[in-house]
RNA sequence: GCAGGGGUGGCGGAGUAAGGCUAAUCGCGCUCGCCUUAAGAGCGAGUGUCACUCCGUGACACGCGGGUUCAAAUCCCGCCCCCUGCGCCA
């Protein structure tokens, strides 16, 4: 391990003082802009992370040394509220954080006070996940670093808010938000106990009437209201009589604060407890029906406005509830009831829904054996009715006008109608409720007014953004269809918040755009990052108009020169720069920001950039999981990268999070996996330091070469063809198995074969080239991967210069050697047969005898092979052709046997192998088999002798020579 | 619910685009052997299930159930299960 990290820490320092990841326009190389998403500097980064940036890191050294001149850059994302919120939490000693960042992310006790600023922990985390960066050997040009709270920074989104503005992608309206009522502040989930994000739905308020006042039952269920049978208050709890927007409820005293929320005008009149209405009638304004006010403990008078209507037929909780209160003799008296009244209510039925009787609620109660209201089980039996219901059920003809809708239909339609009647409102709850925010008080809906969008819903946009797609590449390809989906979903995304570090809005000062709006299209600003950090250029040089003729090409850089005060020269360097490197050509993410950053990036390069400007390839991936389980802080089982670095290695780290698992999947982690592939760099190092040994001449002939060498190199084209294919569709681990396993298992193959030949220099000299040769390769394809491994091994074999920079290895197809490769598989099939036979008849052999098949049967077989390549093989009509031949003719009975089996094989062959076959016509097996002796003889232990079918001398008592076939020598055994 | 991805051996996971070469690349695990004072590493061999006349043979096996076909893990239809995302959160 110390050997491993002696040589990290010495070539990372070498690429930085030779500075070869800084890129700069070059004309003579195509360029490559790859890029990742920036991190967010409220936490060091863990294992997970270093599959999305040691993705990108890789993809960047594979075009690199496919020959272009490639710019990765990295910055930071200081933009939103979550430090804000963690640094708040810090100040007031919450307990959790404070183990997490001892415990977790090892940060040293005497430091956590600074932390209560929140800028001084961005910039804690901001350096430490870049020490990570640099350890684990990202080749990153540095020097276009920046943060998004750089005042130059926010001139560039202001610029581009600017733009969206004027382009009439940004509106304006209200929006309802998860909110604290003591903070004053929105929530979200990483401000709430427990991390859980609060759900918003729409309740519908049906305005029930009693005697002037107004009950308005909450409702998620609209189309019930024509079987509503009663209401429901809970007798105990506190109501309110109010003034809402000029109507008289009744209502919960929670729901009083929560209806002021959601902008309306509230005024308490009374405070009564629920068992005042009880026995009272009120009218359903759909049915006009009257209808008691029932009492029941289940209703929670802090979920919406604590008033519920009651639909036996269709909800369980009222059925169980109605059943209750009929049974309850001493119920009915306290609340002065009649029972007579009571009694006679029944569920009504107003949705049929296949498999069930009239009333579902009922069925599902009895199914489930639910007796009182507070069984937990209700919530189920809930969701059952309701999905099902919702799916397949149908509205009765007591539904009125809407009878035959589905559920689904009627559930829209009955609350517009009863809103436009009058008869209902609406109100926002949390679906999810209790939803307590990270300061103990429970959260509620806000209506937060005047809140700033980006349009993501306009129809002219959307086009645009298809557009893109349509062009654009998607790793994985199977992807696609999420975009095109969440770019037909989006619509108005709330773009600014009243607070968290970034940039104020330009024409609102009071609002700060949030992250994911200031986050879309950055990656052009890395191409002036170096010009800005260079010449110092203050915020104020950076107006409008500059990033206009930067980014766009409008007006003339003498012009722009004299207003700012900017160099012309330098401004016609950031636009030379800006458009050599634009457009991006890779976006790396991980593969859960498909749905916003993503889409984003997408929409907003189309607002803001002309079509060859928009970019050309989105490449995500999934997570890492450790030993099979998920990250997180709660398991303890998070490694951060750094520690991960320094125990496991950094090749090792970025083989493990990349070697098991394709883009989609998630990765899995573990110590044994990342002590597997440190194994696995420290063998290859030690084979690099046998090769060094050996010496070989520069060149060979291919005569001197014997088939085996020529397979092994054949084999090597192979595995660049293939690995290559793998890389240029990132799919990274299938390219890694080429590089070191499947490579490997041939040239172990290689090396068994060749052990057993006569030494001599000669010989000698070309198994060390062969040698040489495998090592070039597996090197410079495991470059991209371990780079920092492969740099010292490069140097060690007295290579030239950075691997880093070296030519990724191109497949020549003239070093392809078809007959070397069939007959290898000759070979290897042979002994395998050998083995099963040897295994069958538990024979310890002494003695091995292969027949080859006879030159008829090739013969016969390569017509057959013709015959194949041109459709089906009718077996009459090539027996016509054989009996036409003379030598076929004299055995037409073997002929025929042979023909009809051979023909059966044929069609199962794949097509390449055909093609080979016929290729490489007659292949000498005989010589084949008798270059194989000495590897069959050590292999076997056995004596070896090989003869040909035709061999009238053969030894072969029990004439195994006539089951011979082409490709398949016969075998005997003693 | 909607959308996307997935379900193959003890495990991880190939194979599915172009149906037959293949019941399974490769890795891990496990068993046996070699090497070694020992452990680890390395090397070699074995390893789906069941049944039987158990050096062999047969049947069954790629989530479940149908279908197309001479032939299906692969194509078609229906169903079940798991994972992920669903907005003000980076």
């Amino acid at each position: 391990m110390e050997f491993l990290k002696k040589i990290e820490e010495k070539w990372q320092k070498r690429w930085e003082d030779a500075k070869i990841f800084e890129a700069n326009p070059d004309p003579k190389k195509p360029k490559y802009f790859v890029t990742v998403a920036y991190p967010y500097p409220n936490s060091p980064q863990h294992i997970g992370h270093a599959r999305t940036y040691s993705l990108a890191d890789v993809h960047a050294r594979y075009m690199r040394m496919r020959g272009y001149n490639v710019l990765f850059p990295m910055a930071f994302h200081y933009t939103g509220t979550p430090v804000l919120a963690m640094s708040k939490r810090l100040a007031d000693k919450d307990k959790d954080l404070i183990d997490d960042f001892i415990n977790v992310y090892k940060i040293p006790k005497e430091r956590l006070n600074e932390f209560t600023d929140p800028l001084a922990m961005a910039k804690y985390f901001h350096q430490e996940i870049k020490g990570g960066m640099k350890e684990i050997g990202y080749s990153i040009d540095w020097r276009r670093e920046f943060t998004t709270i750089d005042p130059q920074y926010n001139r560039f989104i202001e610029w581009q808010f600017q733009k969206l503005y004027k382009a009439g992608y940004i509106t304006r309206g209200s929006h309802p938000v998860g909110w604290c009522p003591k903070d004053g502040n929105p929530v979200g989930q990483h401000d709430t106990a427990g991390d859980v994000e609060p759900e918003i739905g729409e309740f519908t308020l049906i305005k029930f009437r009693h005697n002037g006042y107004i009950f308005p039952a909450a409702t998620l269920r609209p189309e019930t209201v024509f079987g509503v049978t009663n209401i429901w208050l809970n007798p105990e709890a506190k109501y309110a009589k109010a003034t809402v927007n000029g109507e008289a409820w009744i209502i919960s005293q929670e729901s009083v604060e929560k209806l002021k929320h959601l902008t309306r005008k509230v005024t308490v009149l009374e405070v009564f407890e629920g068992k005042t209405f009880i026995g009272k009638y009120a009218e359903n304004p759909a049915t006009m029906a009257k209808i008691l006010i029932l009492p029941a403990d289940f209703v929670d008078t802090k979920n919406a406005t604590g008033v519920v209507m009651s639909v036996p037929g269709h909800a369980p909780y009222d059925y169980v509830a109605l059943e209750i209160v009929k049974k309850d003799a001493s119920l009915l008296k306290e609340y002065g009831l009649s029972s007579e009244a009571v009694n006679s209510i029944n569920a009504l039925s107003v949705i049929e829904v296949a498999g069930y009787s009239a009333v579902p609620a009922g069925d599902v109660v009895k199914k489930m054996n639910i007796k009182d209201q507070s069984d937990s089980k209700l919530e189920d039996a809930t969701k059952e009715v309701y999905r099902h219901e919702f799916h397949n059920g149908k509205m009765r003809q007591n539904a009125g006008k809407y009878f035959g809708l589905s559920v689904a239909e009627a559930k829209d339609k009955v609350k517009q109608d009863l809103i436009s009647e009058g008869k209902a409102t609406t109100m926002y709850e949390l679906l999810n409720r209790p939803v307590r925010c990270r300061c103990g008080t429970e959260c509620i809906v806000k209506i937060f007014q005047d809140q700033w969008f980006i349009d993501y819903g306009n129809p002219a946009w959307k086009a645009l953004a298809h557009k893109n797609l349509e062009k654009m590449e998607i790793i994985p390809e199977e992807m696609r269809t999420e975009y095109n989906n969440i770019i037909d979903w989006l619509h108005e995304k709330a773009c600014a918040r009243k607070s968290g570090m970034g940039t104020r809005l330009p024409w609102d000062k009071d609002w700060i755009i949030e992250s994911l709006s200031d986050s879309t299209i950055y990656m052009a600003y890395y191409t002036i990052a170096k010009h800005i950090k260079e010449h110092k250029i203050p915020p104020e040089q950076l107006t409008d108009e500059t990033l206009d003729y930067v980014f766009l090409g409008i007006g003339s850089s003498e012009e722009i020169a004299e207003k700012t005060g900017l160099d012309a020269e330098t401004l016609e360097k950031m636009r030379g720069e800006f458009l050599h490197f634009y457009p991006l050509d890779s976006r790396h993410s991980a593969h859960e920001l498909i749905p916003n950053h993503l889409t984003f990036m997408i929409f907003n390069h189309t607002a803001i950039f002309p079509e060859s400007l928009w970019p050309r390839q989105i490449a995500t991936n999934g997570h890492v999981l450790m030993e099979g389980a998920k990250m997180s802080k709660s398991f303890g089982n998070i490694i951060p990268l750094r520690e991960g670095l320094a125990k496991y290695g950094a090749d090792p780290v970025r083989l493990s999070v990349l070697a098991t698992a394709e883009l989609l999947q998630d990765a899995d982690f573990s110590p044994s996996v990342a002590k597997s592939m440190r194994d696995r760099v420290e063998r290859l190092y030690k084979f690099a330091m046998e090769i060094l040994k050996m010496r070989y001449p520069e060149k060979v002939s291919e005569k001197s070469m014997t088939a085996i060498d020529r397979w092994m190199l054949s084999r090597l084209q192979e595995h660049i063809r293939n690995a290559t294919r793998s890389m240029d569709r990132l799919a990274v681990r299938k390219a890694i198995h080429t590089v070191l396993y499947e490579l490997e298992q041939d040239f172990q193959w290689y090396q068994k074969r060749i052990a057993n030949q006569k030494a001599n220099a000669a010989k000698e000299g070309i198994t060390a080239y062969v040698f040489n040769q495998i090592l070039d390769v597996q090197l410079r394809m495991l470059a991209p991967f371990t780079p920092h491994i492969c740099e010292e091994i490069w140097t060690l074999i007295g290579r030239e210069g950075f691997i880093s920079l070296n030519a990724w290895p191109t497949h020549d197809e003239s070093k392809t050697d078809i007959e070397a490769e069939e007959s290898e598989s000759l070979i290897m099939d042979m002994v395998e047969d050998t083995q099963n036979i040897i295994r069958a008849t538990s024979i310890a052999p002494r003695k091995i005898c292969y027949y080859v098949a006879a030159s008829w049967k090739t013969k016969a077989y390569l017509k057959i092979l013709e015959k194949a390549k041109s459709g089906e093989v009718k077996l009459n009509e090539i027996m016509k052709e054989f009996a036409a031949e003379g030598d076929l003719k004299k055995r037409m009975k073997e002929v025929a046997t042979f023909a009809s089996k051979m023909v059966k094989d044929v069609s199962k062959m794949p097509e390449k192998r055909r093609e080979n076959m016929l290729m490489i016509k007659a292949l000498d097996e005989k010589e084949v088999v008798e270059d194989a002796k000495s590897f069959l003889m050590q292999r076997f232990n056995a004596q070896i002798t090989v003869y040909n079918e035709e061999d009238e001398e053969r030894y072969d008592p029990k004439n195994k020579a006539a089951v011979s076939v082409p490709y398949r020598p016969a075998i005997y055994i003693e």
